[in-house]
DNA sequence: GTTTACGCATCCCCG
DNA sequence: ATGCGTAAAC
């Protein structure tokens, strides 16, 4: 996709700047499109054959496959590329963490917790707590958050830096009265968490400050890497931004890359002004911009740089296109969300028929579930595609189920996944799993001589799972055949719990497949419990396990940061849609959403095709959407041709009207409303 | 006392 | 599709 820029277009003169700045802290604002992955490429490139070793240059990125790319890119120059340390920060985390566990007071093993983990121990604490009892009046029952909800305040607490009680006066007003609650739950989650030597996602980055802030490690990492980038620095939070700092503290060469006018991640704690502390936390910075857009066509950057205009806070940059020609962006409108995505689907199958290839072609929108009528159109028209974002692999239950087993063997006091393995037992509910867990606690052959358990049914299915685990301990190395036993044990019980059991089959078979790759455990666990997994979903491990057609992509706006497709549409435009409802109260909340549709609009190379409809049906109530206040002003409406033919296409109407004259030949509902009424149920 | 089955509401974006 | 509360079943 990038290569063919590489030869088409020498370094332009800020990019070679930013090439040559190898001493001393660098911000280089780089806007869509302008080529900043290729400015990272040539600046590792330029530091090993100025002597460099590999070794001494960190990459930190936002993703582990952006990181993976950028390496790859710079060792087709130069092999010793492949030497450059990367990944996010979290992997980076993860690895200091293991080397300097002891610091940390972790003597012995520890485990990651994912999101769910961490809100079923909340779950647990509430309870002990009795914060989720109801009063003994009788009365009204006192609200109390359930446990995503307490997870997401402590998260949003942690990575913005904000006090529990500040969060919810701005996000969930309706709990104020329970704030010295909730405080109390996290001191308490706190302990549990240390008692069990867990780590969830937001302590990584906490306890890589921790590193940070010893100065004899912080020498140490500052002498191993000599020189630091930092991409997508518009979303990291403030935590990461110190990190940064920290990292950069006795050398300071640092380069940080960023798109203040791309950030689109505070909901997770993304704070875009580290973009302008840099230069303040780094006096002699020198900031570079990057304007030059080698992806799109001057049409498509007037309609982004129009729809940006408005932003109140950012480096002011606008965009010029290097590349020639193109036409206006279009905007189509819909009667309703599956009249827009028959339409979207003949015109993919259109462009299909005309030569262009599926996986240059993408859909984007705001939430995963406007992609639903589309998903049932393609399939209709038999066309190939892959949904980006969505439902992660690692969170299905079926592939948490048989990871626990595994984390069980790592961690014997990894209470959350006995409780999860214990509760799939036939007559093992939450009081039981809990009694078993404590017994295992005080040594693991106690269990078998407890005259209460013997007489339980489930005793047989509990040895043989004790067993088991047993086995998968002393079997040691391999990752494979250690899951494989698991599966074994596995396997039928799945048969009882879910109904399509077929399909979780072949997920867990795909897994084992990856598991073959990794000769450790805590490797494996790592990459599939506490960070990015290598995949995220199966259809992206296997796409064209059907065609041979590389598919078509379907995407959040989100996921498609950095990506970029020839021809893109953006569904979905109305207001409410994007910016969503729930934004619509908060300024800041609408000025991200509006960065959203800015990042939506320039992923597209040659062609752009906007799209809306003016039916909505939100939780059962019909609504008449308006187009979106971001496109909705003069300025933006003159960069776009928009067409109102596909309003009123087929006769939808007409048939519902005249009752009187009833015939038992002429429809009564519609393609529509059969739609609707299907979806309801 | 516990587990389980069932109906109900809810679901934004993600490392 | 998941998670909760309630009611029946073990």
């Amino acid at each position: 996709m990038h290569s063919s820029h590489a030869k088409e277009f020498p370094l332009n003169k800020a990019q070679l700047e930013a090439v040559n700045s190898l001493e001393g802290p660098v911000l280089v604002v780089a806007g869509a499109g302008t080529g900043k992955t290729r400015v990272i490429e040539y600046r590792v490139l330029n530091l090993i054959q100025h002597n460099v070793e590999p070794e001494r240059i960190l990459l930190l990125t936002f993703t582990r496959k952006a990181a993976r790319q950028m390496i790859d890119r710079a060792s087709r120059h130069n092999i010793n590329c492949q030497k450059v340390d990367g990944g996010t920060f979290h992997s980076f985390a993860y690895r200091l963490i293991q080397k300097y566990h002891k610091k940390l007071g972790f003597s012995e093993v520890f485990s990651f917790i994912d999101e769910a983990d961490a809100e079923e121990a909340l779950g647990l604490l509430s309870t002990q707590l009795g914060f989720r009892d109801s009063p003994p009046g009788g009365g009204r029952k006192e609200r109390f958050p359930k446990k995503d909800t307490l997870r997401s305040i402590l998260s949003m607490s942690f990575n913005r830096s904000e006090k529990i009680v500040d969060i919810i006066q701005k996000e969930y007003p309706q709990f104020l009265e329970v704030y010295h609650d909730i405080e109390e739950l996290k001191d308490a989650y706190i302990k549990y968490k240390l008692e069990r030597r867990l780590i969830d996602y937001d302590d990584m980055l906490l306890y890589l400050k921790i590193l940070l802030e010893d100065e004899f490690i912080r020498e140490d990492l500052s002498r191993k890497y000599q020189y630091i980038m930092v991409d997508e620095f518009q979303d990291t939070n403030k935590l990461q931004g110190e990190i940064v700092y920290l990292l950069g503290k006795s050398h300071g060469n640092i380069l940080a890359v960023g798109d203040d006018t791309q950030s689109i991640y505070s909901f997770r704690g993304a704070y875009y002004k580290n973009m302008f502390d840099f230069p303040k936390r780094f006096p002699r910075t020198k900031i570079i911009k990057l304007e030059e857009n080698y992806r799109s066509y001057q049409p498509i950057l007037d309609l982004a740089n129009a729809v940006i205009e408005e932003e109140a806070h950012k480096y002011t940059k606008v965009l010029h296109a290097v590349r020639e020609g193109g036409e206006k962006p279009k905007l189509s409108f819909f009667k309703d969300a599956h009249d827009e995505a028959g339409w979207v689907a003949r015109k993919i199958r259109e462009l299909y028929n005309e030569g262009a290839a599926l996986n240059k072609i993408s859909v984007l929108y705001r939430s995963n579930h406007l992609s639903l009528p589309l998903q049932m159109e393609l399939a209709k028209l038999n066309i190939p595609f892959v949904v980006y974002g969505g439902i992660r692999f690692i969170e299905t239950a079926h592939v948490k189920d048989v990871l626990a087993f595994l984390r069980i063997t790592h961690n014997f006091r990894d209470e959350l996944s006995w409780h999860r393995i214990l509760s799939l037992l036939e007559g093992v509910g939450p009081k039981t799993a809990g009694k078993i867990v404590n017994e295992l606690a005080k040594g693991q052959g106690v269990i078998f001589e407890m005259a209460d358990f013997k007489q339980k049914k489930f005793f047989g299915e509990l040895t043989r799972l004790l067993n088991l685990i047993r086995l998968l301990g002393g079997e040691g190395k391999d990752v494979s055949e250690m899951l494989d036993k698991a599966l074994d044990f596995y396997y039928p019980l799945m048969k009882d719990k879910f109904d399509d059991y077929q399909k979780r089959a072949d997920d867990l078979k795909a897994l084992l497949e990856v598991s073959a790759e990794y000769s450790n455990l805590s490797e494996f666990l790592a990459d599939f419990v506490a960070l990015e997994p290598p995949q995220r979903s199966v259809s992206e491990i296997n796409p064209h396990a059907k065609h041979d057609e590389l598919p078509l992509v379907l995407s959040t706006i989100h996921s498609a940061k950095g990506l970029e497709w020839d021809t893109v549409f953006v569904i979905a435009l109305s207001d409410g849609c994007l910016p969503v409802t729930y934004a619509l109260d908060d300024d800041e909340a609408i000025e991200e959403e509006c960065r959203l549709l800015y990042v939506a609009v320039t992923r597209a190379k040659n062609n752009l095709y906007l799209s809306m409809h003016n039916e909505g049906f939100n939780s059962g109530i019909s609504s008449f959407n308006k187009v979106s206040r971001f496109l909705n002003t003069k300025n933006v409406l003159a960069k776009i041709d928009s067409d109102f033919s596909r309003l009123v296409p087929e006769n939808d109407w007409q048939s519902d009207s005249d009752e009187d004259s009833y015939d038992i030949n002429k429809p009564y509902h519609t393609k529509s409303s059969l739609y609707r009424r299907l979806r309801s149920f």
